[in-house]
DNA sequence: AGCTTGACGGACT
DNA sequence: TAGTCCGCCAAGC
């Protein structure tokens, strides 16, 4: 019990695996839901970790803006944006549109 | 051992 | 309403 950080990776993980299809949430959000608020990077850097480890679809997260902040750790800019797009979401200027719309609270409907 | 950066978020001006 | 600054926590140098 004395890699208790990696266990917040893993929470990540799980929680992000959660998404459903279409759906995105920010990093806040998880960060919320695993009692680090206010730690949002912490949520970050652990996708940072997953991405090409875990089947984590880290593209369904961004920050709060709905902005594509992380695109570019995905190899190639383009398949975050690509990958929501086939979900049938919309992005402008890598911005989500109706992000509000598309948002998926871990706290609130995962409970 | 200490400073800087970083997939963020909220508060302040 | 928009722009800017500070705070949280861990990893890299």
């Amino acid at each position: 019990m004395k890699d208790k950080k990696t266990n917040f990776f893993q929470d990540v993980y799980a929680v992000v695996k959660l998404i459903p299809e279409g759906r995105v949430t920010s990093y806040g959000a998880i960060a919320a839901y695993l009692g680090a608020k206010g730690s949002a990077r912490m949520v970050g850097w652990a996708l940072i970790a997953a991405h090409p480890l875990t089947d984590v679809p880290a593209y369904r997260v961004v920050n709060r803006n709905g902005l594509l902040t992380g695109k570019q750790h995905f190899g190639d800019p383009n398949t975050m944006q690509h990958a929501l797009e086939n979900e049938g979401l919309t992005i402008i200027n890598d911005q989500i549109q109706d992000f509000q719309k598309h948002f998926w609270d871990p706290g609130k409907e995962l409970i």
